[in-house]
DNA sequence: AAACAATACGAACGGTCGTATTATTAGTTT
DNA sequence: AAACTAATAATACGACCGTTCGTATTGTTT
């Protein structure tokens, strides 16, 4: 069934509504704190019926983890993309993040900050996929910025520069959620700012 | 009873060895997938045994992260302490901190990284007692930047550095961990060599 | 030796977990 | 309207959860 010229047909809303619903649990307790009973309560559906979209938990937990990436697809790199390649994308990627967490887009902050830490130190498919989509957005981030190197407009080694301005994201999406306040978000832009303007040699027009 | 002239009595030997367990466990399975059944097996002793040391999981989660801070003490702050202070101790603290995380001091890598985005979007005692230990934390290595802004070693502000630094670090604990590589130390090492370069004007002699 | 506290134990409690089996409802097709 | 299929629900299972209880063992104090 699936789909019927484009009409969603009821069993793929009731998916969408328990992923909807899945990766904002799982942004604050953790894949391992989404349980199915709890969801299904949440959603008042039964938590077999529910079951049986997935088979498993950890079928489960891998679609949660697939819907939090387009939302994050949606919410972060879309935006960025919309603007030149070059620096301009840099510093419009760096804004778009702090402002995905900073809206909680997820209640609990970044999901994947939240998951990748929950699970990386086990094993299994689970790992794996959060492994794999930490490396996507990695590559990503190193691209961006070397787009900007190689229209001169950016003096740094892409790699490093992706990992410290990663590295200034996640400092401030933790701070803001453990401290219940803004202030990582502040020096984390000043901290972006300032490695930008040193690679640059320039002032930022932003 | 607890100590007789200094000499652990039963007791308080058993709760050690269940302290030293549980903060392995949790910096890998998290301070809820640490549960007292399975600590009490693979310690050889019996649940209600162990339960009785503390009366509560929370308490158990509790005294984990005392004795997680004890040692994250031992193996990070006092080392970097034995160092005169100035940009020589900043330096030295990072070498440590990326050294006890690259150790596995704990297994599952840094306890408190771990843990404190598992209770980050959580209320409750726990959260509360990490939110305490993540802000003494960065009070910490500030007051130890600014030790080295009066000495003329370094120019910066004080807070910004630490931020930059300590985000340097979580970065690189989880990569490492995620990825199973060393890739994020080297990365780390040089950011970190680099900001302080920029910030003293200088090249360092380590 | 008697009294007392500290420590550890096994068994059991009510609950929730993920999962499997079986039944029922709803929608589409003929 | 009947037949068929996809979607949801009901029920049950064993495993494990944190917690409580009563009891045995050990060590200290009197």
């Amino acid at each position: 069934m699936e789909k019927v010229d484009g009409r969603l047909v009821r069993g793929d809303q009731t998916r969408r509504a328990v992923l909807r619903r899945a990766v904002d649990i799982a942004s604050v307790d953790g894949l391992e704190g989404l349980s199915i009973g709890r969801l299904a309560t949440e959603l008042g559906i039964s938590k077999s019926g529910l079951f049986a979209h997935f088979g498993s938990k950890e079928e489960l937990q891998l679609a949660t983890i697939r819907a939090a990436r387009r939302i994050y697809a949606d919410e972060v790199v879309t935006p960025a993309f919309a603007v030149e390649p070059g620096l301009e994308r840099v510093w419009r990627m760096s804004e778009c993040w702090l402002d995905y967490s900073r809206r909680r887009v997820f209640p609990g902050g970044c999901f994947f900050q939240k998951v990748s830490h929950e699970y990386a130190a086990r094993g299994g498919a689970v790992h794996e996929a959060l492994a794999g989509v930490h490396r996507e957005w990695m590559e990503l981030m190193e691209s961006v910025v070397r787009e900007a190197v190689e229209r001169g407009e950016l003096d740094a080694d892409p790699a490093q520069l992706a990992f410290d301005l990663n590295a200034y994201y996640e400092a401030a999406n933790l701070a803001s959620i453990l401290h219940d306040n803004q202030a990582g978000y502040d020096q984390a832009r000043q901290s972006i700012r300032t490695r930008l303007e040193s690679a640059t040699g320039t002032t930022l027009p932003w």
